[in-house]
DNA sequence: GTGAAAGCGCTAACAG
DNA sequence: CTGTTAGCGCTTTCAC
């Protein structure tokens, strides 16, 4: 560490002493930092030692500056989307300080009420975002969309894009994974199984849906009217759901699979007070693993959606928009990341 | 805005076509952006005039190199604060641009093993972070504040720090507010009220603890030992410290008083399943306003903290300490920021 | 393969 | 009150 001689406190190491150290120059050192072209193996090596041994660490700053590269990227959000928040600004902010970009976060009270709106289209304008990061379910709303198409900001979507949408987007194949779940469901020797979808017209509850569907036909297992309703995502609506199937008819399904984790907590409680203790007398099953899923009990078997990497994805995804790097051919503009089913204690054999 | 001639791709507009087309020089430029020293009146209106126009916005890596007064701020977090995570985070990063610094995020998968303490630790020096912040309940983990301050990186805890503890902290009055929220129920009618503490010897929770006694005595209303349990702020733990104040004795309370949203959650839980409908048969508060606070049915009564506020706060704090900004005297060491108290739905009069 | 020069956009320090 | 002169730490040209 440099100590600056006036005040003896630390100053930062910079590239000049880790060239001074290395004997090399300043370019030299640069090059080997960024895997640049080739460097010498032993020449690279004494590089190495000289950043290892002064505790060298850049400064993003500067390499921004000089780079010309960076690009001021915001994130919107909407309250129903708290969920995923940190997780996705957790991505985020690893994504752009690995491109040096200024990472904002703003968000939209109230997404579809036009008042809002027109405060959006001035926030954003006035701070002029290079780009922009829509997380759901604004990334499904089409007049969040066309507002942002209008102002010619490019973003990209933390979400399933609707096959219509140009925008780029992220996200995980949602029929799969439903589809996946409730393979893992039939293989725990359930048959009679529950759905509770999210809103129809949107993009990822429909595919859920398709995906629940396509498993049970291939299972060649009914899908009953009376064990399937809808809620909007909320505690409160999977209560209600659950509390509809549960008290439909003679029979009861042994799991319910709910299309996210905040009805499936609802759908736990429910089940408790109609005196139905979950694992014990049905099993309920979640999607997304937000907070809820390990802070309720029993614990949610649930699918896990990447949404840290997502969002570091969609952060590199619109740097390359905004600076013209990304021809538009080759990266496809929407990218699908792996899920994951997550066993917990909510689901078990039957 | 500018185009660059080749691409015809957008430029951004620089202080320097700001100061040309305002006719002043760049500093002049500089100063109106920093509202620093005096500027006269009509040479600031010519320079704002020019900013609206070109829709100048400051770069901030160039501000932050210039200004050599940029540094990087970890924030370290534990699986078990996920509820606070997004809006520190939301926090953290706009103190930080507002100030040009570099934010990290580091999660620490396990507090209280060496292992994961060791790892820390190397990650810390490794990257070498200028400062760190702490969120709950790292806050309170005397292994990983003694950690720190071996290595002697400056912290801020957001946290109730301990009176014993030297390090810089910014928090609520937690007694003050369980006061307060305890006044608030009594206001309502109530005198037979139960209270799920936290954990013993966390300060947090023996603060809230306090309040709650404090304002009991004062009401004169008695603090009977069955009507009160302790929990470890998970969910499950409020089912279970519900459970047992709700089958006690003879009488029950008409509300309890947990202090945390998730326990609040899981006393919610245990009430419907005791045939006890919230809030008609039992009312139940919480503390923190997190995400399940509005996400489970009814909404809670619960305790705000502003933790962005606290976030963003922590940051300037931290900022200052590392950049020896702060005399060892004028500011003080433990910021305490207001709380209010949310009425929702799951408290009702009697 | 490596180095020297020039500057990214901004703000400190001093002049005037 | 305002302008001038230097850089901040890094990367981009180009040379060699």
């Amino acid at each position: 560490m440099a100590f600056s001689p006036d005040t003896g406190r630390r100053t930062r190491v910079t590239i000049r002493e880790v060239a001074l150290h290395a004997d090399v120059s300043q370019m030299t050192v640069s090059r080997v930092l960024n895997k640049r072209d080739s460097v010498r193996p032993d020449t690279r090596d004494r590089v190495e030692a000289a950043i290892q041994e002064l505790g060298y660490r850049p400064n993003l700053a500067a390499r921004s500056l000089a780079g010309g590269a960076s690009c001021s990227i915001g994130v919107i959000y909407h309250n129903a989307s708290d969920s995923y928040l940190g997780e996705v600004l957790r991505g985020a902010l690893t994504g752009s300080h690995a491109q040096g970009h200024q990472l904002f976060v703003e968000s939209l009270p109230d997404a579809d009420k036009d008042h809002s709106l027109h405060e959006l289209s001035e926030r954003l304008t006035r701070i002029g975002f290079d780009g922009v990061i829509l997380v759901p379910p604004l990334s499904e709303s089409e007049k969040v969309l066309d507002l942002l198409a209008s102002i010619g900001v490019p973003c990209v979507l933390i979400a399933p894009a609707s096959a219509a949408r140009p925008e780029r987007s992220v996200a995980i194949d949602d029929a799969a994974a439903a589809q996946a779940m409730t393979q893992h469901i039939i293989a725990q020797g359930h048959t009679r199984i529950a759905f509770i979808r999210g809103p129809a017209g949107q993009v990822s509850a429909d595919s859920r849906w398709e995906g629940f569907e396509a498993a049970m036909a291939e299972a060649g297992l009914p899908v009953r009217k009376g064990w399937t309703a809808e809620g909007d995502y909320t505690y409160r609506s999977g209560m209600l759901a659950a509390e509809k199937i549960l008290t439909a008819g003679k029979t009861r399904p042994t799991v319910i699979f709910a299309s996210n984790d905040d009805m499936a907590a609802g759908a736990i409680t429910t089940a408790y007070r109609l005196g139905l203790p979950v694992p014990d007398n049905l099993s309920v099953v979640g999607y997304d693993d937000t907070r809820v899923a390990t802070s309720i009990w029993p614990q949610l078997t649930t699918v896990r959606q990447p949404i840290a990497d997502m969002a570091a994805r969609a952060v590199a995804m619109l740097a390359d928009a905004v600076q013209g790097t990304a021809q538009e051919s080759e990266p496809p503009a929407r990218v699908v990341l792996d899920f994951e089913i997550i066993q917990r204690e909510s689901l078990c054999r039957i």
